[in-house]
RNA sequence: GAGGGCAUAGCUCAGUAGGUUAGAGCGACAGUUUGUGGCACUGUAGGUCGUGGGUUCGAGACCCAUUGUUCUCCCCA
């Protein structure tokens, strides 16, 4: 074993960055409770077959394989070639390998869902913050290991759930500072755009082609719809559409002209606008901007789809989320429907750092570094700090009888604020000297007179 | 899956057209008379130049391979 190191696209925390990320996960979490969602965890790892299929054929690609175990039993060598020939045909095999790591949060919901469908009480509303697993190739912003943090709501076709769940957004950046844009959707107007352009089979092409606009600008966008088989009329209609501008009522009576009697389109307009006019007098409705671009990679949507974006920093979506009809389906349990977000965990966190958001509380650990000058006086201090500790001030002693200098700088690094010493002249007298190492201020207080101090 | 960049001290990097003992800053450690720090000064330690081949009288520099890392495209968060 040489120099030790990490495996690709995965990160170590640190002390300050952790602190950071419990900070979004804490905002998130009880905003999220507040809301009524409760906590989910699902396994690390799934079976096989409950992933794959899921996330398309690329996806099936990304999926992190865990090798049984096993394999080296003599008794099954023969087998286990046989396997492996299979594996190099491009087939999954359970002989060789029958689970895999988490991939998203949504499918491990959707088994759950699925296996405990008779007990739930519905609609189910969960949320579940953990990491998930992907063997792509990391590049800026994306890892092999990152976090997702999802609020699902199952068992409920009531708009009312997409009224909460982008007020539930709204307040989450409110409290964490970051000023968003949520831009909604609803897949049924892009499916009456499929349709008017001459067919909705051309619905995937179509989403695909439009959910790269923000990426790749309007001419490539056209390109990718030429090469996707459309013609040029039905390109123009595309354009038209996505040139829809002004406030979100000036863009729904343009919307309105295109689509014409289409009842699909219709459906999905009164839709937006209920949730809309639900939001018109909150401070929801200021952040709520109705975005007919945006059309969201993934095509188990079919409703209402959602994407938050940072108003003040150059970064793609911070969130994201919408209505499915069918979530449990693939699991042979069918009409159960569902409407989700998901917050971008690490993006935010890139976000807040860059526009400096993170609270300077966030930071702080040990509050009080008692020096350690000696035997006898690193007693006395050391019975004081398990006192302050079990107040729940967090408080360390020295540990060990070094000279001033290595104390201080120990609290220097560690950003402590306080330090406390006690030597032996102190000890005779009694007394402790604290000492605010920010401004450099120091005065004697008594035992009491320490327990009782508001560090 | 396709294609670029990078790899020198714990960290960030220099290292000029290949030429003697590979440098700096920061950090670490020690000291500047061991009870008041962050500064300053002095000193010390720390590198088989990612790894393996090759070209050359001579390679950290050039060539090939390999590994790691990073970025872009595909796809996605």
């Amino acid at each position: 074993m040489s120099k030790p190191s990490l495996p690709q696209g995965t990160r170590d925390f640190s002390a300050s960055v952790v602190r950071k990320r419990n900070y979004i996960f804490q905002t998130i979490r009880s905003v999220m409770e507040s809301y009524g969602f409760q906590p989910l965890e699902t396994p690390a790892m799934e079976n096989l077959d409950t992933l794959m299929g899921k996330y398309g054929d690329e996806g099936d690609k990304l999926i992190f394989k865990i090798l049984n175990n096993g394999l080296d039993n003599p008794t099954k060598h023969e087998q286990a070639k046989i396997e492996f020939d299979k594996v190099l045909a491009g087939k999954n095999t359970k002989g060789l390998t029958e689970r895999a790591l988490r991939y998203d949060l949504t499918i491990p919901f959707a088994r759950y869902v699925a296996m405990n469908h008779s007990q739930l009480t519905l609609p189910f509303k969960r949320y579940q913050i953990q990491p998930v697993w992907r063997a792509d190739r990391p590049q800026k912003g994306r890892y092999r290991e990152f976090y997702q943090c999802d609020a699902d709501v199952v068992g409920s076709y009531s708009l009312l759930n997409e009224v909460e769940l982008s007020n539930l957004y709204a307040e989450v950046f409110k409290q964490l500072g970051v000023a968003v844009t949520i831009k909604m959707n609803n897949r049924k107007i892009l499916a009456a755009l499929a349709e008017i352009c001459g067919g909705a089979d051309k619905m995937v092409d179509i989403t695909v082609a439009i959910d790269k606009l923000d990426k790749i600008g309007l001419d490539k966008v056209k390109e990718e719809l030429s090469e996707r088989g459309l013609n040029e009329q039905q390109i123009n209609t595309i354009e038209t559409y996505l040139l829809f501008n002004g406030n979100n009522e000036e863009k729904i009576n343009s919307l309105k002209n295109l689509i014409g009697e289409n009842e699909t389109g219709n459906k999905g307009i009164a839709e937006l606008e209920w949730v809309l006019n639900y939001h018109q007098n909150s401070f929801v409705g200021t952040h709520l901007q109705a975005d007919f671009t945006l059309a969201r990679g993934l095509n188990y949507y079919t409703g209402i789809i959602f994407e938050v974006k940072a108003n003040d920093a150059q970064m793609g979506s911070i969130g994201g989320g919408g209505r499915y009809d069918d979530l449990t389906g693939t699991f042979d349990v069918p009409n159960i429907p569902g409407v989700g977000i998901s917050f971008g965990v690490d993006r935010i966190y890139d976000v807040m750092e860059e526009l400096q958001l993170f609270p300077a509380e966030v930071q702080t650990g040990t509050k009080v570094l008692f020096f350690n000058l000696g035997d006898a006086e690193s007693r006395a201090a050391y019975s004081l700090v398990q006192s302050l500790r079990s107040k729940g001030i967090a408080a360390e002693l020295y540990h060990e009888n070094s000279k001033f200098d290595k104390q201080f700088k120990y609290a220097d690094k560690k950003q402590i604020p306080y330090a406390v010493i006690i030597g032996s002249k102190e000890l005779q007298e009694n007394l402790v000297v604290i000492k605010n190492l920010l401004t450099g201020d120091q005065q004697s207080l008594s035992n009491s007179e320490l327990l009782s101090f508001t560090f």
